[in-house]
DNA sequence: CTGAAAGCGCTTACAG
DNA sequence: CTGAAAGCGCTTACAG
């Protein structure tokens, strides 16, 4: 076998004791100590034995994560959620608990209550995906100093002091689609329109700035003739794509950045467009699969969702037992196309 | 906590090597106290503590997988080795050895050779991409009798005993490539050429069907024009797209059903039709990367490769440590869609 | 066929 | 600040 604390021990003539309490960084060992050991221990390539934590943990306080998802009402996070779902269970053997809270959509006040709610619980960890704001950096931070980690996904936001962020790369996603529209081009100068929740949510007006670059070096008979806001609303939706197509008959094609996309293509059915029109739309929801076989939605950019959810979960868990950090801070998800055949 | 050993030895009145011994079906039990220790576990919903095996495991003779891949000069099996070692590297917690060997392509000598070899070495598992013959498939079997546990990846193989197939279903894989050129079609009747390794390989066959049936069903004005058989070799698949090109100026795409694309790429660029002929190709080797990026591809369908060798070793490593078996016996990989923009 | 015991590697309450 | 010891759940060589 391999090296293990009682050699670490014998090697630097201290107790096992010792050296665990110097490797995690616990307090009341002699720093003089601790760094020797913990220099050997690095020389003597020392990895510690995940199974042997595991069983070890059994006997003492369990670790408790939480988990806090903007997810009321956008079936995207179901996906998401068997991710997470998936690593609890497996983090279930060492001796893990946890909690899992939803808010209705982006909900900054809901959020912030939550997140109180949980430091009164008491968790070590917290998988959250974070309102874009200053107040939910701040608190993530004041959670960080009392000793709460946190793990960002779908969505990042900046200067929290969280751990890592696992999630898509937007501005690329949006390339993507704009890819998509390209390959659908005839090769004539045609026009397209863009539907995004709001410009104010982050995913989607960098969703829109991988769009724009893209058309513009890359398909240059391409033109986006509206951008459309419909607050990811589908009565919304519905009326202002049906106005947007009667006034602008030629469209080539209509991209959603976002959800609401229920209501807007109901438009493009009742308007007869369906199959005619080339719709390109994100992630794998039933309402897309269900278009895509109908051979209204022509193809879907997605991003992971299962991985999200179960990397997300899975790098905290390890972090709180073994206090390894992932390789990278932000854990980027594969970008890829589905169509109605790869369903 | 749960349900241990301990607890059922108390119900059930015997010591907790009896219970380890029963529930594990080692032998030398009173078949009595066995069903009855069985009994009660079920009946407790007793879970072995996967920890704890790991590390008891530890004392004792360790497990030892086989991996055996027709990949040599294949760089498609790269990220599927990937896939590969980072299991071997989780199960080396439970003490599990491995060694990996290769053939050169799917020959069957060498393949039934190389089985030969592991069963002298003596291996507990085989994770392995069968050739697709009876000789492979009954010598499989053999050595299941001997105890030996069989999951295949990436191609699957009748009636060989296997505990599971990790992989792709290529029918299906074959319907989103004529999906992509489906996408592509500007309306008109328009012609395409297939290229295949050789009709002879069974993944090739199932994709060549699934384009055909989908084309038939789906998109009447895509004709093919002609079937390619390249044996995945680089020059003749430069001559033969050459002259096919070269008799058939109007072709709207290609699609490359296997390997060897290079070459044919090639005959593409020399003629002037990057850019211009729809190519579609699948997975996702240096080569497809570099043709996508020079807008040579258009899009090349994936099967999820890093995940065919991870979960191949990962189910046949928690059969091997733990008796359980998948849930599927066939594990179908996500196909989906990449784009220069998903790189 | 069965039980008692040792030990896999790690952690912490306890005593000093 | 440090060490000796117990124990997490499971497995097997050993003795009977």
């Amino acid at each position: 076998m391999k090296i293990t604390i009682k050699k670490i021990a014998e090697v630097a003539g201290v107790s096992r004791g010792t050296v665990d309490r110097a490797l995690n960084r616990r307090k009341g060992v002699n720093p003089e100590v601790a760094r020797r050991v913990i220099e050997i221990a690095e020389q003597l390539g020392y990895q510690p034995d995940l199974a042997a934590k595991g069983l070890a943990a059994k006997r003492y306080t369990p670790k408790k994560i939480g988990i806090l998802l903007c997810s009321g009402g956008n079936p995207f996070f179901d996906e998401v959620l068997e991710g997470i779902h998936d690593a609890l269970d497996e983090l279930k053997v060492f001796e893990v608990k946890s909690s899992v809270k939803f808010t209705k959509g982006f909900d900054l006040k809901d959020q912030l209550k939550k997140l109180d709610e949980f430091r009164q619980e008491g968790i070590d960890g917290l998988v959250i995906t974070p309102v874009y704001s200053e107040l939910v950096a701040e608190k993530l931070k004041a959670m960080k100093r009392e000793g709460i980690t946190v793990v960002t996904i779908n969505t990042d936001i900046d200067d929290s002091g969280r751990l890592a962020y696992v999630g898509c790369d937007y501005v690329k996603s949006g390339k993507a689609a704009a890819g998509l529209l390209g390959m659908m081009n005839s090769g004539k100068e045609e026009r397209v329109i863009l539907v995004v929740g709001s410009q104010m949510v982050l995913a989607h007006a960098q969703r829109l700035k991988g769009i724009f670059d893209t058309l513009r070096e890359d398909y240059k008979n391409i033109r986006v003739s509206r951008i459309i806001e419909n607050n990811e609303d589908d009565e919304t939706s519905y009326q202002l794509i049906k106005e947007a197509l009667q006034e602008d008959p030629g469209l080539m094609g209509i991209c959603f950045a976002g959800a609401g996309h229920e209501g807007g293509l109901r438009a493009i059915k009742e308007l007869g467009l369906a199959g005619v029109l080339r719709v390109v739309t994100y992630d794998m929801t039933d309402v897309v699969k269900k278009n895509l076989k109908e051979n209204v939605i022509f193809a879907t950019v997605c991003q992971e969702p299962y991985k999200q959810g179960y990397l997300g979960v899975d790098i905290l868990g390890k972090y709180l037992l073994t206090r390894k950090r992932p390789a990278e801070t932000c854990v980027y998800m594969h970008i890829y196309i589905a169509t109605k055949y790869t369903l």
